[in-house]
DNA sequence: CGTGCGCTTGACTTTTTTCAATAAAGGTGG
DNA sequence: CCACCTTTATTGAAAAAAGTCAAGCGCACG
């Protein structure tokens, strides 16, 4: 598939004219990683920003100690990466390819000239800025004010919605990806999963998940049973 | 004072050109709210956004038994509240005045017209997401990474900084609300003070700290003295 | 000068982390 | 396709960090 195709899809650039498309066509690149990759370094210096492809990506802060805080996970059509774009020149945190994936690079002073030229796209830019807003203002609300389980609950019935509603649904990360995401540590997500199961809200094997009571788990997600 | 001399001092606003400015300020609703007012609660519809004129505000979310976490503290010159202006319609956290302040409203359609005419304006708002972006990104990081030492004592340094390096600094806010900008409660930053005392790190007397140590105070900021 | 609110302190509980050991799962090469 | 080996997940027990409850103190404000 043809890059200009590929850029036709992804939800930034809908609206922009052919003729733009195919100037933002040329100035991106390619580039494909292995599962596990480093993309960039918190503190590395950000000449451009990202789209995914194919794959799945975290961006994510690391402590001195090796703890790590997942901020997002993004999959297929979704930029990343794009605040060293607009402000400071250093990415605030770090990313890696959770599977092999492909992205687009777009280089910095191209894609700052072509939003002086249209309007539109510096919209959809704001607008994507701003929703990450919001995500990270839920994450910083779930942290600072939310017990694991909770959180878990929480991120179980999200999942469920992404997956069409399905009672069956599948974990999509790694259980130790899913506990750094919700900021606790392997165990403390296990025995949460399990506290779940328990209390027959959940069924659980592996990476499957089934939801037995689906109001119950909504409880749980708002505090209103602990 | 006129409005379009105020607005000429607002970051956001620098390099507009003089008939846009006044544009600005025919659109521009100026409100005066008094100490520990609510200016709009998370859910609120938003039809536009703020800017600190005097004053200082904090954006907060809250939880259903009343525990609160700051998002954000924003004095003189600072936007506020743009979220919904660009995603979503309505607001993603509460705002409240922690002391009498003078505000700025900037209607939304208002604002998206003359942004969609000014792509200067549109960067300088992409910038300042982009930075609110980090800020937030900061935050995760203290709330999920960091114990609430670390945290006072890397408020304490910014603190100093913002005061222009000075050793003897005040807290700017009251512990209470320092407190829930930390993400802990009265009782945790009252034992966390005096820690950082005890060590003779700080001296410290009601909201006025003086920095004893402030190498010492870096160490226990970046975890590598506990 | 009193009153009240905010801050501090102590005692206790809860939640979560950490450490260690085991169990399960997944990938690789024979 | 299976066996092995490495990685990932689970479980238990103990420790640490922070939260909660309750009481006392003190400063600021009326």
């Amino acid at each position: 598939m043809k890059v200009i195709d590929l850029l036709a899809q992804i939800p930034l650039f809908q609206g922009l004219p052919p003729e733009q498309l195919q100037e933002v066509a040329q100035i991106v690149v390619e580039r494909t990683f292995p599962k596990q990759q480093l993309i960039f370094q918190e503190g590395d210096e950000g000449k451009g920003f990202y789209i995914v492809l194919q794959g799945k990506i975290k961006v994510f802060k690391l402590a001195p100690d090796g703890r790590e805080q997942i901020l997002h996970i993004f999959g297929p059509g979704e930029p990343f990466a794009e605040v060293p774009v607009f402000a400071g020149q250093q990415y605030p945190a770090s990313a890696m390819t959770l599977e092999d994936s492909k992205l687009l690079f777009v280089p910095r002073t191209a894609f700052l000239d072509l939003i002086r030229r249209n309007p539109a796209l510096a919209l959809g830019m704001l607008a994507i800025l701003a929703r990450r807003l919001r995500q990270l203002a839920a994450l910083v609300e779930d942290l600072a004010l939310k017990e694991v389980p909770m959180r878990l609950a929480a991120y179980l019935l999200y999942q469920s919605e992404e997956q069409q509603g399905a009672s069956e649904l599948s974990l999509e990360i790694a259980k130790g990806q899913l506990a750094n995401l919700l900021g606790t540590s392997p165990e403390t997500l296990s025995r949460a999963l399990r506290r779940l199961a328990n209390d027959k809200l959940i069924a659980s094997s592996g990476a499957r998940i089934k939801i037995l009571n689906r109001r119950g788990l909504q409880e749980v997600a708002l505090g209103l049973r602990r």
